[in-house]
DNA sequence: TTAGTGACAGGCA
DNA sequence: CTGCCTGCCACTA
């Protein structure tokens, strides 16, 4: 296993509750700016393995990106069961994207 | 070794 | 806003 797909694991295992991240702001932190597919095959082969929250990561227009039907709609009630709100499919990632900023605004404003 | 495969991203019409 | 197109890269057969 390489060392970006360690890294994204990693990174994915960090996302709090609430809060989501995009394919291509995972593959960023991990260090390949232009991995964001890897994430996906990440995600569809080793969410089981490693724990990765798969429910928290979605497509950068912040769109739900799985395909299948069904999993879709488990991905939005999962969501919005830990408090994310989903509107049809989409996420206000200005609200809900999760990135070092967001950890400092956190502390800083005492937000869980 | 090579061609095919994505739960993508970003630019453009 | 909605497609369409191209670049991408780790992994697989």
């Amino acid at each position: 296993m390489k060392e970006f797909t360690r890294k994204a694991i990693w990174i994915m295992q960090q996302i709090p509750e609430g809060k989501v991240m995009t394919y291509g702001s995972v593959a960023r932190y991990a260090g390949s700016p232009r991995g964001a597919r890897q994430i996906s095959w990440i995600l569809s082969s080793m969410t089981e393995k490693y724990h990765i929250p798969w429910q928290r990561i979605i497509n950068s227009k912040g769109e739900i990106a799985i395909q299948d039907e069904q999993g879709k709609w488990m991905q939005k009630t999962m969501l919005e069961e830990e408090g994310v709100v989903v509107i049809g499919f989409r996420i206000d990632l200005d609200v809900f994207l999760w990135d070092t900023t967001q950890v400092a605004y956190d502390i800083n404003n005492n937000v869980q």
